[in-house]
DNA sequence: TTGTAAGCGTTATCAT
DNA sequence: ATGATAACGCTTACAA
């Protein structure tokens, strides 16, 4: 009763009716009896062994076309356990990672390459589906590997992640710290990333220089964290707790987060936050509060979203190469695919810093 | 030979070896042995049937849970019929509609309806398929119905898109007229959309109003183009075929078209284009030109993409409800697959008029 | 070069 | 309430 497979009695009795009408696939069989082939020469012939009558092929493949065939993934999959299909998870099912600004770059080129390799895009939506992990899911549709793209609180390593990470499920996940048998992740160079923001706001000469974090859980977050520490002991700047805040990867909490500093330490002369997003937010909360940047405050986001070109004033920020990640991921998959043994060593992307209005020299008087 | 059917052999041989270590399914028949009932009893008992002993389902439950089991939905689809997939096509396979701003909010709203009614999404990407169409496509994965969305010159109708027309396959466009048995198409209202464009901008006083169209050929740029039109003609304004060119949703043609306008006419006051990121290169070429935007000259977009909130100045633009575009797409699609008797008239989303700061009374001097 | 037959994991029909 | 059995469309030994 409980369990849940039960639920998987979808909407069974409603097409009953309908089951002759829909889907009259001319299958092996009829082309079989048309040219007065077996099933099995039927197949060989379409599937292009070279173990049959170039004249019999020809027959074949002509009914093939005449009757309008094409052969059906389901049944071909069932025996030969490959669907050519990449499976696709996001996010937390309810936060669509399809709006995210950062992730729809990666998703296009990971589409690039997963067409170009031959494979689908199966995207998990269902949400009938109480009791399903990542593995079941993947099981359950056969998908030959599967990429995941998560956001917000399901960036945290938990059972389910290390349970994929044990399935032997081809994988590669983007952002989130997944290492195992036959899989792997593709990241940002997080750490790299915000030390060089660091470093040229430095050189503008800013010592006070906040930092509006993402959270206290996420690799990610962790990683740009540490590196603006690393980075103010590279430039011999200390370190004032106060001048950190979470910004949660939200507008809103992250408005909160600038005030907070500037309520704590009214010196600040720079805001490096670890989303353009949240630098966004820096900006208009920082102008509410009557400065100008950069002329007063400078601004640094992290991500160089579309946006932060034509954003006024426009964002000066450390780049993730999007497409990167995404075909990097993708081609990490396909080698995991093909070779069984392999379990590749996570991918750390560079990013680079991108220059424009929000920053300033620090202001002289 | 040449038919490409044969490129159906994929990778087949390289996996061979790898059979049996993935994919150790267990299936209903280990159940079966496992509590000693037969299949079919165990195939009832997790469907949830009633005709069914609850202690023996209690067992078979108990049994499916410890064996870690999982229905196969390829196993099921072949019997049934039914996949529940929802396929989903996008522009030309070249330009990634992934990329598109304006597709990404229509695709999350998408996504959330065909989750919560218990769907999965295969996005069509494999790209070695030469003589695929939607139909053939659709029919191979046995989807339970497709949502098109198109981008470019796909929006043309087309011998696929007719032949998807015929199909019988459940199936909803957007953007492309496609009507015809079990489907239908979701729209904005463009013409009465860019009809009250032309009326706000006759409002505040312009008489010259260039029209940067997109193309001649889709249905939607047609609809805007008179749209136009009617504008001008119900506020008494004359239509001038010089102020019209056609920028092809890219920016660079936009550009073009501008200066176009700009060389046959030099007293045009507004420019009314077919989509935010012409709306966007409008006001690029024009400043470059040396008009101010908006006390020279006003400009009014299409779309409202984020981008347009942020830009600056601020664009005054024709909104699409894209989340409503989606999720009327997906009902109506559901529908179809629920009821295959149905074929809905097209839908008109209507689009609401956004002021912003890209537009403003004519210049007395 | 071809055909026969078994099997992939399910569901469905028909007895019992 | 349960079990045989056929069927879905395909691939693949194995035989011929």
């Amino acid at each position: 009763m409980s369990f849940d497979i039960l639920k998987a009695v979808y909407f069974k009795n409603v097409f009953e009716n309908d089951f002759n009408r829909r889907m009259k696939m001319t299958s092996i069989k009829q082309i079989a009896k048309e040219v007065g082939a077996s099933v099995s020469t039927v197949s060989r012939a379409l599937n292009g062994y070279h173990d049959v009558n170039p004249k019999t092929r020809e027959k074949v493949i002509e009914a093939a076309r005449n009757l309008n065939y094409f052969p059906s993934t389901a049944a071909r999959s069932l025996v030969t356990k490959r669907s050519h299909m990449i499976g696709l998870f996001f996010g937390d099912n309810v936060n669509s990672g399809f709006e995210d600004p950062f992730f729809q770059k990666v998703l296009s080129a990971i589409r690039e390459l997963v067409g170009d390799a031959g494979y689908d895009l199966l995207v998990f939506t269902n949400k009938n589906k109480e009791r399903a992990t990542y593995t079941t899911l993947c099981r359950e549709r056969g998908v030959d590997g599967t990429i995941l793209i998560l956001t917000g609180r399901e960036k945290q390593v938990n059972i389910q992640l290390t349970d994929l990470q044990n399935s032997e499920i081809p994988c590669v996940a983007i952002d989130v710290p997944l290492e195992g048998k036959r899989c792997t992740y593709v990241e940002s160079d997080n750490f790299l990333g915000i030390k060089k923001a660091v470093s040229y706001l430095a050189g503008l000469g800013h010592r006070q220089i906040a930092f509006i974090g993402g959270d206290e859980v996420s690799k990610i977050s962790l990683d740009r964290l540490n590196g603006y520490r690393a980075g103010l002991n590279d430039e011999e700047i200390d370190y004032v707790p106060d001048l950190i805040e979470m910004g949660y990867y939200s507008k809103e909490s992250a408005g909160v987060a600038v005030k907070n500093v500037l309520k704590k330490n009214k010196k600040v002369t720079a805001f490096l936050c670890a989303s353009d997003l949240m630098a966004f937010s820096a900006v208009e909360t920082l102008q509410e509060e009557g400065f100008s940047v950069p002329r007063d405050v400078s601004v640094v986001g992290f991500d160089d979203v579309d946006e932060a070109a034509s954003y006024h004033p426009s964002l000066t920020t450390v780049k993730q190469n999007k497409e990167e990640i995404g075909s990097s991921a993708t081609e990490q998959l396909l080698k995991i695919i093909e070779d069984p043994a392999l379990s590749p060593p996570p991918i750390k992307i560079p990013c680079e810093l991108v220059l424009r209005q929000s920053t300033a020299e620090v202001r002289k008087d």
